[in-house]
DNA sequence: CTCTGTGCAAAAGATTTGCAAGGTG
DNA sequence: CACCTTGCAAATCTTTTGCACAGAG
């Protein structure tokens, strides 16, 4: 794994959110100041082949970026808020059900969070 | 809703299929062959948040769009294939684990079909 | 007559690609 | 030396927007 590799998967790792690339990007800058965007891109789409990162699809705004240890997100219909919750593993229900190997799954609830439901 | 509006669900309801929004253009030029693809995109948005379409939303390519009944997708890691499954309803075991109202969930699961499993 | 959807062209946003150069082994 | 990542700029692809007009109510 490259130098850039490393940082940018330490970055998501130690983030707390889930970042756009932009945002890596932002952070990436602080470490490594000749770095672009392009070069974030690259190593993103390498990291989410090899598994080390998950990418979250949303609507309406960029991908985010996790870390990839198996849990799932809730996401809020008001004002896109997104939140890691830690389910039970459901991968053995679901072979089971369909009758062959699951590799992985992706579940994201939505929801309204506690501000957007009061102002609802 | 207006004529473009009903076209572009009907042409969804119909197909087997998950469409992008180029294939839908396509099938509704066929039919009202002025229409141009903005119109599409903003009808396909006003479906969406109507509720009466579901937005698929893949890594690699663009959204496609589903007739919105409640269901499940597989999603073949090899060759992108993508299949509406239709597993119980698991809104309530949600709702119960997370201890609140759930607006609703995408479950995606992903896995090899039978062809990319042989050459695998 | 007014209002909203439409066609059109152009813009915007996100991501990818081609290429030359640089660092590492 | 050979290779692969990087920086950079430009391209690409998807989706959105502004505007003038047409058609429906």
């Amino acid at each position: 794994m490259t130098k850039n590799g490393k940082m940018i998967l330490e970055i998501i790792r130690e983030s707390e959110d889930h970042m756009t690339a932009e945002q890596i990007f932002m952070k990436a800058k602080e470490i490594s100041p000749r770095i672009v965007l392009a070069t974030v891109y690259n190593n993103l789409n390498s990291l989410v082949s090899e598994g080390l990162v998950r990418r979250i699809k949303l609507d309406g705004s960029p991908d985010r970026y996790d870390r990839n240890t198996r849990h799932d997100h809730l996401i809020c219909d008001g004002c896109g808020k997104l939140t890691d919750i830690h389910l039970e593993d459901l991968s053995g229900e679901l072979e089971r059900e369909l009758g062959t190997r699951v590799v992985s799954y992706d579940l994201n609830i939505h929801y309204l969070c506690d501000e957007c439901r009061k102002k609802a």
